[in-house]
DNA sequence: TCTGCATATATGCTTCAAGCATCGAAGCGT
DNA sequence: ACGCTTCGATGCTTGAAGCATATATGCAGA
């Protein structure tokens, strides 16, 4: 805020003094981790990037990519690390959720997880090649149920359920909570289709995080008469029934 | 999550083993302070309660009640305690709001801060006494721009300006955004009244927050027709006009 | 080539909530 | 008794959402 008033020349000198004498390492502290959810959508439903544990603690279940916070690392630069090294993936749709931060929420040690979730569109997914060992795209089922959504379970292809590590379960359920509440006024949808889209595309995208059907034209209607959308002039291709137009998205030209 | 697997017994012994030699504090740490916006409204303005820093950093300038994180404590606990011990003020609404990990946010080292906001009653909040020097329950002025409130700032009863210290700005900013996007959908102006109310109190708080006046009639229709309030059958007494009837907050009963 | 099919896209009707104006009711003060 | 202020109810208008219907378009198969 460079609006504030510069405090007088001598309290600037007697707070560098003081912070010349400051031992921050006097006392101890939680440590910081932050965990990343990266969420897209494909086959009708939500899906998370997990990957096993191979050490200890909760060897052999399935976790959200995390890593400890550095003394020289921002937040926000710790969770695009994580999602840089440990997915693959840079320059998607990343914002800061939620802290966790129950006394016993890691069997170690005390551990302050910031949770994180990215968006980014199934083909990038699918094609990143992360390089941390055993990973799934765990399709996530949380229940539609008006509010706060249901029991949060991560399945297999195969409908297998997924043991999650730590409080990770909690962390999808708040991402889900957190997405299904914002899709209605922020475009989050966009982030989770290429470029150009059908508007039937980003109707499932938005189904897919609701976990239930929208209306058909009202969903159309809405779309554009808000203005998030602009048409190309393209059309589908092959396509075994009549091409949808191609849209892209337009961030809100209000006036 | 109970209704996860247990795994095989050899992991759980392993894991046991894993765990007594663990060493939490081989590596540095950033730390972790809680800080607590305490808001209420009155005069048609949201307050917030501020203390005036009396060592260095930022020494004079006003701050946001906040405390370091302790090692056995989690971060709820920590804001609880902060605003009991701060503020005087217990048993009220209190919500994590976001956490801040910019780098340089504190000199004197690297200090991440889980951003919590609580709201209570003004009769409460000038009837509690803070055991901290100096306080002051300062105006925040955040005009309403539709989305994303304008500048911040804080302002005593005479209307001066209070400069701010580390991010707190920030937080404030945040706080207000927070509340404007959620009582829409949640009950966050009971939490800003006593227990028995008029429509009338309970729209000015309304106001108050979102910074715009609202329609009087729509918002009784809306107030009313969600269930959100009961009549008491009483009125309130000793005004110069027709007494309005008292209401009181009925959680949600929908069937 | 013609026809059927699946989906896209436009149009109209109904329902409901919000904005807005009007009007009577209820207390208090002069 | 009268006027003032606010409460609280009623009705009208507008706009968005749900729903149904009708037409358009491209492909596949007879």
């Amino acid at each position: 805020m460079s609006s504030q008033p510069t405090p007088p020349a001598d309290d600037v000198a007697a707070e560098r003094a003081f912070l010349a004498t400051y031992d921050a390492a006097a006392f101890p502290h939680p440590s910081v981790t932050v965990d990343v959810a990266t969420m897209t959508t494909f086959d009708g439903a939500l899906h998370a990037l997990l990957v096993r544990r191979s050490d200890h603690p909760a060897k052999g279940r399935w976790a959200l990519p995390g890593g400890f916070v550095g003394i020289e690392e921002s937040l926000d630069g710790a969770a695009e690390r994580v999602l840089r090294t440990k997915a693959g993936l840079g320059g998607i749709f990343l914002e800061q959720l939620y802290t966790f931060g129950a006394v016993e929420r890691d069997p170690r040690t005390r551990v302050i997880s910031v949770g994180y979730y990215a968006l980014v569109e199934a083909s990038r997914l699918t094609a990143a090649k992360p390089d941390v060992g055993e990973t799934v795209l765990a399709r996530i089922d949380v229940p539609w149920t008006g509010e706060s959504g249901g029991p949060v379970r991560a399945l297999d292809e195969a409908g297998r359920e997924l043991p999650l590590a730590f409080d990770h379960a909690e962390i999808l359920g708040l991402v889900v909570q957190r997405m299904r509440g914002k899709i209605d006024y922020a475009p989050l949808g966009f982030q989770l289709l290429p470029e150009r889209f059908t508007l039937r595309q980003l109707q499932q995208a938005h189904e897919a995080i609701l976990d239930r059907s929208l209306n058909k034209d009202s969903f159309r209607r809405s779309i554009i008469t808000r203005g998030l959308v602009a048409a190309t002039g393209e059309t589908e291709k092959d396509v075994p029934y009549r091409p949808a137009e191609l849209y892209r998205y337009a961030q809100a030209e209000n006036g």
